[in-house]
This record gives C-alpha cells, structure tokens and sequence, in this order.
DNA sequence: GCTATGATCATA
DNA sequence: ATGATCATAGCA
C-alpha cells in the first residue's frame, strides 16, 4: 500500500456530452484513469475495451438495433449494461454520435472508496459498485453512475491488446489499460 | 416455442 | 477444464 500513494481524491471535472460524442476507440483510451462514481462507492478506471458497431462481429450492436442494443445506438455517455453468462452485469459506456453504434466495456477499476469487492473484471466491478440492470439505458451526465476527471495531471502509460473472452473478432488491439496497474483483470 | 450462445468467474 | 445459470437472438 505505501508504494501506491496516490492524492487524496482530486476529483476533477464531470465528463460532458462532448466527451462521448467521439469515436470509440477515442472515449475507450480516455476514459482510462477517469473516476466512476455510483452512490457512495468510487473507483478509478484502468481497463476498458472498444466495441464498435456494424463490422465488429464481437459487438451486440453488430447486427443493428434489437430491444437490447437500442441504447449503444443512442446518445453518447449512457450506460449501457446487460447481463452475461446468466450471472453478471457487465457496464459499458456509449460512444459516437447519436445514431452511430459504440460503446466502452469497462473492465477494471482500482478502488478508490467506499468499494469492499474486488474490482478486477467486468463482471467483479459492476458487483463491487452495485451496478445492476436497473442503471441500463441511464445517462452518466446526470444519472445514478458519474464519471469524473482526476485532476492529477499525470501521464497514462497506456497499453493495448485484444480483447478478452470473445470467438469474433478476436484478433482486433481493442482492449487498452493502464501499463503495470495491479487493478487491471487476470 | 425452441435452442444455441455467450463482452464471466470461481473452483479444481 | 468445467460448471453455474439465464437473457437474447435467430429460426421454425
């Protein structure tokens, strides 16, 4: 613990529409280091993968808009979170402009307060915030789950690779986290 | 209606 | 490597 001292809490500004509204690989790579907030529970991201939209056969949203998929088709910075293998939630973040498909998969957060879980996968985070169907299809600009700058201007050494636990499209460098951050999955 | 398939995780 | 467990999508 003393190797990892870090400033308090700096949190820093709320991210705005504009921040979503770019590509998805863009708001993938920014959104690392970024805080996410839900009630009193708060960590810091340091993984996230990109899922595009028509192309990206690993995407729900390939196959164009169905009941679920309808919010990765809608406006940027919604949460978008579904349930996988019958028992966890998974909580992504929608990118591009209204109408295009894209959406950030958030894989890890490093606990920053008020977390008692491990925050090392997608499926680990979303239980150690309390994140369930419920905050599906809610806007991250003024919904139940915030997400804020730390305003700590230090520089990310980001690290890419493919992304994990997918068949299709499994060979595209789509998965980004912070280089040596313990927080981040396996 | 029926079935296959997972953007996972814990256990062994 | 395997099992838990169920919503979604595609097809009949």
């Amino acid at each position: 613990m003393p190797q990892m001292k870090r400033t308090p809490l700096a949190c820093g500004a709320a991210l705005e529409r504009p921040f979503f509204a770019r590509p998805t690989v863009t708001v993938a790579r920014a959104l690392l280091g970024k805080l996410i907030v839900h009630g009193n529970r708060a960590g810091r991201i340091v993984e996230t993968e990109a899922y595009l939209g028509i192309g990206d056969g690993a995407a729900h949203s390939a196959r164009g808009v169905t009941p679920r998929t309808r919010v990765i088709f809608g406006p940027p910075g919604f949460a978008y979170v579904y349930m996988v293998y019958g028992m966890h939630y998974c909580l992504n973040v929608v990118a591009e402009q209204e109408g295009q498909a894209g959406c950030v998969l958030i894989r890890a957060v490093e606990p920053i307060s008020g977390i008692a879980l491990p925050c090392n996968g997608p499926g680990k985070l979303t239980r150690a915030l309390g994140i369930t169907m419920k905050q599906n299809a809610t806007d991250t600009t003024v919904g139940p789950i915030r997400l804020f700058t730390e305003d700590n201007g230090e520089v990310l050494r980001i690290r890419t690779s493919p992304r994990v636990g997918i068949t299709k499209s499994s060979d595209l460098p789509l998965r980004f986290f912070i280089e040596g951050n313990p927080f981040v999955s396996r």
